[in-house]
DNA sequence: GGCGTCATGTAATACGTTACATGATTAC
DNA sequence: GTAATCATGTAACGTATTACATGACGCC
């Protein structure tokens, strides 16, 4: 592999228009932010790198004396991201999640402080799927239907945790009568 | 804070008993891994580094010649583990998916391929799915449940992966126009 | 004039993986 | 004896975050 994912995110970008790095952050950040994260100290690299490999183009916009450089996909660019886009190779999938971190050595605690970790988590949760809810989607017919599944997915794969941790919490709740017993 | 993430997961693996930095890799990789991995290359310098902090105390048992170097919490161990454990600092909670990746860029593909791509996706997390079945746990009356209640969370978010991608390809299937499927 | 936003970029640092080097013990 | 496993550790590399430095433009 010559390219990281995150050089696709770029390139995935801009097949969806001509865009400054600058653009580019502030899209990730209210797209594919919750499944892959770029900051500015990978963007503006990457895009020097790509452009160096004839990947993307880019080009400085003078016409009113500004300078931001917009950059836009070329034919190998656009070749490269069909390539990944297409290919089997396995998934890179990785999830670190501090609340089951701590949950799996919570037995440590009382059992009030295990559930108050627990809550935390779960209210962690609610708060990311409620923020992805405020996210209004520009959902028009006709338009391509997969950024709007995507942001349902996150809003789905956020209360599916916040879920979790409810059942978890209602199963550790004294009082309650355990599961398979 | 001073201690990473990594560190903590050490000190807990640790809080179950005395263990070499061997054996919290092998632990780590049938428990944490899906949510916290860590590697020979974080944890050998990491222990040291506890060590030198004073919050583990290695002693390298030589009754038979060997020199597997075992460690141990101390007080101060037990301590920054439980700080950590009942703290509510925001959770690091981070999710790299390339498939979603994929999927969000996926418009630019024909539906056929949209359609494989999601069903990799799938296959990946029934495989993953899969696996976690696959570690029996030693669930005994009496032992605490977190570990096997992580574990159980493990299967039930790779089976919601999978879940998803199921829906997102029924969705995106052609209505059955076509005969002889 | 000052604030917010647009805009680019770098440096320091942290985090983490992989591959390598080394060697003992155990089971066949 | 030889292969697997136990066991420790480092070096090179790659990836990513954070903070900083810089400055223009538009609006109030």
């Amino acid at each position: 592999m010559e390219l990281s994912k995150t050089s696709y995110v770029i390139l995935g970008m801009l097949k969806l228009g001509r865009r400054t790095g600058y653009e580019i952050k502030a899209l990730v950040d209210v797209s594919t932010r919750f499944f892959w994260a770029a900051s500015y100290g990978q963007i503006y690299p990457e895009l020097a790198r790509l452009e160096k490999q004839g990947l993307v183009k880019g080009e400085v916009d003078r016409t009113n004396g500004r300078r931001p450089k917009a950059y836009e996909l070329t034919a190998a660019g656009e070749r490269a991201l069909r390539d990944w886009l297409t290919s089997d190779d396995p998934l890179h999938i990785e999830l670190r999640h501090e609340g089951a971190l701590k949950f799996f050595f919570s037995d440590a605690l009382t059992p009030e402080e295990q559930l108050d970790q627990l809550r935390r988590t779960r209210r962690t949760h609610e708060d990311l799927a409620a923020q992805l809810r405020a996210i209004e989607p520009e959902s028009e017919a006709g338009k391509p239907p997969a950024p709007l599944m995507t942001l349902e997915f996150g809003i789905a794969y956020q209360e599916f945790l916040a879920g979790w941790c409810a059942e978890a919490e209602r199963r550790l709740t004294p009082g309650q009568v355990k599961k398979g017993s």
